[in-house]
DNA sequence: TCAACTGTACCGTCCAGCCGGTATAGTTAA
DNA sequence: TTAACTATACCGGCTGGACGGTACAGTTGA
């Protein structure tokens, strides 16, 4: 069979991307086992032998997953920060499912460390640790801000249960406007 | 080799009950790959052909332990209802991991749902409708009881970070005590 | 020429499930 | 009462398939 040919004006990203996308697709829609080298490979268009040229192993395709989690988290912390409806705000309402590249790179992290890969925990405990830090410094108080990191935590794990119908209620534009306006109760008195 | 005596007294519960410890305790430790029939045999001093003898299949091995961690939320729900300190204290206060029997099959189960598992799932969906109406009933607000459910979600994902030494700060009794304090903000006016 | 692949053929390991045995307790029937 | 049979509870070897990884010769566009 003739190779692929190669697209010029390059098809969505360079084949390394690709592959890290479809890494991240197996992992949140098929779970650790379900995300193979074979099956990454094909996920991709590409070979077998044409994964293994950019990522020498399977180590290696992780790592650079978690690498671009990582940067992808930081833009994020920055984005927090800047939001203009406030930190909190924004936070909450990133916190359920959106198909973002930040979302589903940090679905695909959850992953890898409820398969007990001590990487990819390390990598998500940093990127809790940061949100955190700046939803502190927008309530000043840590347990408040604890308190609103454990809502997002809950959203996210829920957001997965939802998506395939086993949860009872969604997650609404109007029930997070409700639970947003829910938590102001918990800031130390404006 | 000969085989081992049957014990009349049961040494530490039946083999099935054995078995069903033994999976719970693989995935909890090591999540869904390390939980392999031998594995699970081994840990529970059974041979592989003693473990297909009491559950057919993998499958059927999920299914038990699943089937067991449904019951003992049936009866956690009621501890939750009949909690002398009431049910947001109780419900709070047991969503670190305490180590009980409850907690291990649900964090075995919440494995085996992030591994995709439908039926995993399904429980688990189960487990959160029945402690939320539990709440709801005890709060009289749906919006303020979904909250703190989603409290109580984001602490079972934390604690199994903090387990690892890679969240900042453990939950320790006295910070529980301050975020029960501070989820009495959210109750409509008391 | 060279980077970026493709395709094919392997290898060792791991794993689920199968199967033929074995030991023992209990039941039946002559 | 005792030999024959049955059910329960297990043992452990085996098979076939999947998976991670290796090796390498060939192809293609810049």
């Amino acid at each position: 069979m003739a190779p692929m040919l190669r697209n010029p004006a390059a098809p969505s990203g360079s084949t390394r991307d690709r592959l890290l996308d479809a890494f991240e697709e197996l992992l949140v829609e098929g779970g650790e086992r379900s995300a193979t080298l074979d099956a990454v490979a094909a996920a991709a268009a590409v070979s077998k032998g044409g994964l293994l040229y950019h990522f020498s192993s399977k180590g290696a395709l992780i790592e650079g997953m978690l690498a671009r989690l990582d940067a992808l988290a930081n833009e994020d912390a920055d984005n927090i920060r800047a939001a203009p409806a406030g930190p909190v705000d924004y936070l909450i309402r990133t916190s359920v499912h959106t198909g973002s590249p930040l979302d589903r790179a940090y679905i695909a992290g959850s992953r890898l460390a409820q398969g007990r890969d001590p990487r990819a925990m390390q990598v998500l405990g940093d990127i809790r640790c940061r949100w955190l830090s700046v939803i502190e410094d927008a309530v000043h108080d840590p347990d408040t801000a604890e308190a609103i990191m454990l809502i997002s935590d809950g959203l996210y794990v829920n957001s997965s249960l939802a998506e395939h119908e086993l949860a009872p209620q969604e997650h609404t534009d109007e029930s997070m406007s409700r639970l947003i306006t829910l938590i102001g109760r918990l800031l130390p008195h404006t």
